[in-house]
DNA sequence: CTGAAAGCGCTAACAA
DNA sequence: TTGTTAGCGCTTTCAG
């Protein structure tokens, strides 16, 4: 294994002179542009895979286009987000953009930093994954650089976005448990404070959806919520504090399938069984919620569609700047597991 | 809220204007190099925080580094991979370094268009996570850019690796198995056949480990291996095929957590109890394994540990192209819980 | 349809 | 220590 050095770059300039164009010519192939009849096209496709020529995609930023798509992901072990994420690189086979993550921005500073390291790699367009950031903030970010916001619901003149309804999903939630026979149905929220968030991020919606739901099936004397945050932790110290009430629940609607499963063992713990003694139901229906032992009854929400919407919508707005805003709402549905059933006579 | 259109870019030479010295010196301030007075230093600084500047990484990659460090993983929903991740990350925190994830690489013509469109951005190191590339093609990446393999083992002239002794893994499991009395001691691994990667691939690593540990604790005899795949399906047949077999085994060890979890569903359907009937481990020690009502005996890999090291190895070589590259390899350790008990009665 | 030339924002080599 | 200048590799006018 000889140690040669790595060999000069290859630069449009070579594959121009090989091909005996212009380099214009050859940015134009590369780009499908116009003005480059076909012989003029083939001779430089050849060119360019004789010399397994490369554009640069650092220089083509700085007058043109990166071809670069940046995802923000508040939080890589979260399934739901790895299906959107699915549905984002699958809209976008095919074409020559790359999706590139930004891992790791829990909290509104990280945050931040990540979507600013992200505009001065010059990317054509971010799609931000459930940012918590300040509206005003989204929007400055959203003038700068074309950007779709995914699981935020409220509208903007400045960017699309793709949410699905949580307050449907709550109320599937609701009237499946109700349905059921059960009246004292707990949940466990995310705990929220600030006004603007309140109103747009997807635990709110779901709180609210809980809410109401319930007020409209005559249950509003029962609603007792657990102010926690949607980790596992959370589920845990969620459900013991809801347990500890008398009567306690016998159901627990939980904002996130993690949290189900910190509530799933908070009640295990207490020795009961489920859904013998208490109900549980998640949200997400992530690969944890059906995978066989745990069998947790939870909302669906199509995680793929969202991203290939998303995706869709971005390549759109990086072709028309000026286009108007679009909001796509989806509609989640319930898949009904094992943690889920009548209430029992007491 | 008016609809104004982003300002121009604030460039170096606007900072370098607002604080009455030469773009050099601007540069200079930026890449905290050598030849800039604290005064100057101090100039800069102001002038760059009074109007936003913020480096432009494309231009800056033209000539110099762009500052991103890129990370190959090939299965998001890989717990493990997110802990190495999470160290990456922790060691890069206060380094001007900004990591980028590039997602979905699953065979190798999709891992090689996503090294060529990391190489192609211009970043400045790459972290592949086990990668499946041939081993040529690793050293002709490493050549280009300073790369560290993480999880794959076999040493190499061009590229410094991380791995986790595989070997001393699987025979964690095995003797602890064997000395909970367990001779039927199955195996499920993931199918492998190129020759390169059936000595450096983990998986490979792991079933060798598992045969040589049979046979030191004279189990020759009792040696069963499965051949699927290391995904959940691949846990669920490979339990299915081995629980067919006359005896069936007492204890399986499964090459990963995701499969264990397969195989778990296989047995349960069975009408086999864990660990009554049968004892089963994983690897990986993922948050599912340690999940309450899961509680699956595996194999920790310190993930956190294996991605700090590599990204402290990437951050020298970037620093150093031509120090002699470095085999790190990393210690397994068995975490037991409620899967495997001694082997009962019969 | 084709090509020449300017310049994107920055860093590196060099000169002062 | 500081500033001047020449590109890095590409896209984009704008002539031909």
């Amino acid at each position: 294994m000889v140690d040669k050095p790595a060999p000069r770059r290859v630069t449009i300039i070579d594959v121009a002179r090989h091909a005996q164009v212009s380099t214009t010519a050859v940015s134009k192939v590369l780009r499908n542009a116009y003005g480059a009849s076909p012989a003029m096209r083939a001779k430089v496709q050849q060119a360019i895979a004789e010399l397994g020529y490369r554009p640069s995609a650092a220089a083509r930023g700085l007058r043109g286009q990166t071809y670069t798509i940046g995802v923000m992901i508040p939080e890589l072990r979260n399934l739901f987000f790895a299906d959107i994420l699915d549905g984002i690189t699958a809209q976008l086979a095919g074409t020559d953009y790359q999706v590139l993550i930004a891992p790791g921005c829990n909290g509104e500073k990280a945050e931040a930093r990540v979507i600013d390291a992200m505009i001065d790699r010059s990317m054509d367009g971010l799609v931000l994954i459930a940012p918590v950031s300040a509206k005003t903030r989204l929007i400055e970010v959203a003038r700068r650089v074309p950007t779709v916001v995914v699981g935020r619901h409220g509208s903007s003149p400045a960017y699309d976005s793709v949410a699905d309804d949580d307050v449907a999903g709550a109320a599937l939630v609701v009237d499946h448990l109700a349905d059921l026979g059960h009246r004292r149905i707990a949940h466990i929220e995310h705990h929220e404070t600030d006004r603007v968030r309140l109103a747009e991020m997807p635990n709110a919606r779901r709180a609210d959806g809980y809410r109401e739901a319930m007020r409209r099936r005559g249950l509003a004397g029962f609603i007792d919520i657990a102010s926690t945050s949607y980790t596992h932790d959370g589920g845990y110290r969620g459900a013991k504090e809801l347990l500890s009430r008398a009567p306690r629940p016998t159901a627990i609607f939980a904002g996130a399938d993690v949290v189900a499963l910190g509530a799933l063992e908070a009640i295990a713990e207490a020795g009961l069984s489920v859904p013998g003694d208490i109900s549980v139901a998640g949200y997400d229906n992530s690969a944890l919620a059906s995978f066989g032992p745990i069998s947790l009854t939870s909302v669906d929400q199509d995680g793929r569609q969202m991203g290939a919407d998303a995706a869709r919508l971005l390549v759109d707005r990086i072709a028309d700047r000026d286009r108007r805003p679009v909001q796509v709402q989806l509609s989640p549905t319930l898949a009904v597991r094992r943690t889920t059933a009548a209430v029992s006579l007491e």
